[in-house]
DNA sequence: GACAAAAATCGACATAGTGTAGAATTTCAT
DNA sequence: ATGAAATTCTACACTATGTCGATTTTTGTC
């Protein structure tokens, strides 16, 4: 949520820096899509942003802490969007709804979101980002499972067990198919919603 | 596949460096229990191996072929015990017993595999043997789900692509479980052995 | 529009880890 | 015993990180 109260009054707003720091955060991210997040270093992010690398250390403390903002960033976007879609009362239109919006939001975050994957374990932060963000998921799953029919509770063949695994699976998968090119996100879709459906016990 | 001939004529075998090699690569799985690999330098490794970094540089040339000989080590002892398990012919018994085995190379190997998996995508190598190790996976889960009655074929509603799904969805469950305490492993053992007999057809 | 405080920027430094090179030592079959 | 191969060490060069104090720019106020 950018700007909290839009211009009121005399407009306290958007000093210098907050334009920097935008720029440090999109140079982050272009530069983890054609350098990957190893090869990245610091230099390269102040010098993208048209800044040397004592000046970015005035906006932040770390490389890890750029990366981490962006993966912020970007986790802010998938609530926004996940809460901005109405939640139908037909478990099945629920789920191709649930889909299509994953290919969405990996269409246009796969980058980010893979790389939140692949630092959750090393830097603390990100994964709890993440692991908060795979939470409302479960949650969502879950309750879909139910409305399908499917018992409550937390054992193996019960709604939360098996949403949590359906989770990692569509995590897992999309994570693979949006490296490749091509309709992958589109198959690796197509599949996670079949099996999706058969776990819910709607098969037609 | 150690030693290729056990000792044959005048034994030819264990050059002092094959003792080195082995201290290396136990001292690296050591510190990656307890340290991690960011924090995990060539020098720990050396000191933990008894020797210096210079010495460690003569058996291998970065921090990174450590940990991919590490992993390969490790993908070594899966694939054989793979191969040493029997496939059932009834698809029940297959998936029990699958998954039974998962349950125990992740309670063996776990750490290494997180690694392996971790740096899958910032090390070339390790994605390829991972991703060879997947593959022999997906081939068998596929058998047994055609075996099951799952048509053939690569369509989102056919074996090979719900096997691979099934396989990032076991992968990605035990990966989280192994990081937890108590007897997550087998509560997610559970759950994904639940999803796939649904998903096989074989809810009883 | 001048001016002081806050914001932003820079260049230089200290540190830590990596990988390399060549010299020195140990091992081992002859 | 001896010479080649294997092993080890020390010293060095390089890169990237993060910190510091000085300097410049912006901004709000009178």
């Amino acid at each position: 949520m950018p700007a909290q109260h839009p211009p009121r009054g005399r407009r306290a707003g958007e000093r210098k820096g907050d334009l920097r720091e935008r720029a440090i955060l999109d140079t982050c991210e272009a530069l983890l899509a054609d350098k990957g997040h190893e090869a990245m270093t610091v230099g390269d992010i102040a010098q993208g942003a048209g800044i040397t690398r004592g000046a970015l250390y005035f906006y932040f403390g770390s490389k890890q802490e750029v990366v981490t903002a962006l993966v912020a960033r970007t986790v802010q976007h998938l609530r926004e969007r996940s809460r901005a879609t109405a939640a139908s009362d037909d478990p099945r239109q629920a789920i191709t709804a649930a889909m299509r919006r994953t290919v969405e939001l990996w269409n246009e975050h796969g980058l980010v979101m893979r790389t939140a994957i692949d630092l959750s374990l090393t830097v603390p932060e990100i994964g709890d980002l993440w692991r908060h963000t795979a939470d409302l998921f479960i949650t969502a799953i879950t309750a879909v499972l139910e409305k399908a029919g499917v018992p409550p509770g937390t054992g193996p063949d019960q709604a939360a067990a098996m949403a949590r695994a359906l989770c990692w699976m569509i995590e897992r998968s999309f994570y693979h198919a949006s490296q490749e090119p091509g309709d992958s996100l589109q198959r690796a879709s197509a599949t996670c919603e079949h099996i999706w459906l058969i776990t819910a016990g709607l098969t037609p």
